[in-house]
DNA sequence: ATAATATTTGACTGATCGGTAAAATAGGTT
DNA sequence: AACCTATTTTACCGATCAGTCAAATATTAT
């Protein structure tokens, strides 16, 4: 009985995320959506009781596109160092491509919708802190890798430390979108995040 | 002849200048500015063009206050590491200062209004990438007289390292505006920006 | 065929958006 | 007094905003 599933729900989060992320929550309407989805306004309202809702879907769904991602790329297997090499180059990457599939520097969605939400809807804010602190844990994890291979000593903080490496990597992030310009990325996020990390460089690499 | 300028315009600008960095330029409305203000709209549009250029104004406004406050933080009078004590040390009392005065944590505003905004206007990002550069420019000169003193090595990129400063220090205070806690610039924005500058500890402190 | 149900459509709402324009007013000059 | 002019007020505009709702439609099970 009834009509199947269509892929008119997932089509909203898709254009959603794409809007949201490459101009901003409020600048984004439900007509924008509609319009760019080709999908009309009763129908947005059919799956999602508001705007704020299908902002919700989104952000939950960029993180599951990024947590295979991040499970890669700070798998275990690989020594905790590496897992930053990694990350910085991977990081890189996807805002290339980001910026090439939709025109402009994107940078964080976390970041941008964070900051211009965190004032006025708890639902968003809220959102956002949970996903956040999952980006946190891979770091933390990280770090305690780290102190028992005794690449960072003992009396490392931790949590203080996973932050510091987000709030950094958050920050050029979002310089480079707004000067729409990755470069910042490509030259210092790496060495500014092994400053952090306070490492001797030397482990891997075998030059420069 | 005529009438004598009043402080309208002023109490327009200060009112804006609230509105839009505890919460976002869009959702600020023209209106919520007249009101708040004390001002009709009619006088508003006497005054301001648009909007958005009083967004600019109040984006200059913000800069010419911070000027005389930048200018004494790294005042060449003082030793370049010192200034860098002086300088985390106000940025965390000023971000409590008007957390209390507008009742929540408010962040950077180049920071929020460029990210909000880059993606739609561009005499706003504009403005921002004009106003960033100078902040940036403290930082450079006191890079260059770290150098000259033999804190830092001749080999520094002075632009990439104020760069990094600048996104350590932006990132921290968004991460702050974004959950509503000053607590992380308070525990990691001092260590993190030494980290970055690669300096070991031991200067001016007696203990720690 | 028919009933049951999920989906889609289109027409609509009241509120709010940024912005306009002309008249009214206040304060200074001559 | 009359006059000039910057400022303020009031009423308004068309566009767009998020959201509503009932009717139409499509698809499945019976």
């Amino acid at each position: 009985m009834g009509r199947l599933p269509t892929d008119t729900k997932q089509k909203l989060i898709d254009t959603a995320s794409e809007l949201i992320w490459k101009y901003s929550f409020s600048a984004t309407s439900v007509d924008d959506i509609c319009n760019t989805a080709g999908v009309k306004k009763g129908s947005f309202y059919h799956y999602f009781p508001s705007k704020v809702d299908l902002a919700l879907a989104s952000l939950e769904e960029h993180f599951h596109t990024m947590q295979p991602f991040m499970d890669d790329v700070f798998s275990a297997s690989r020594p905790p160092l590496e897992r930053y090499e990694i990350y910085v180059q991977e990081i890189y990457n996807k805002q290339v491509e980001i910026a090439e599939k939709y025109g402009r520097v994107c940078g964080c969605p976390y970041a941008s919708i964070g900051s211009e939400m965190s004032g006025q809807d708890k639902q968003i804010s809220k959102k956002i802190d949970e996903l956040q602190l999952k980006f946190q844990r891979y770091h933390e994890t990280a770090l305690r890798d780290m102190v028992a291979e005794n690449i960072l000593p003992e009396s490392t903080h931790i949590a203080a430390m996973a932050c510091k490496l987000q709030a950094y990597t958050m920050g050029l992030i979002m310089m480079a979108r707004i000067q729409n310009d990755l470069s910042f990325v490509k030259r210092d996020l790496k060495d500014g995040l092994f400053s952090i990390l306070n490492i001797k460089e030397k482990s891997l690499e075998t030059q420069k």
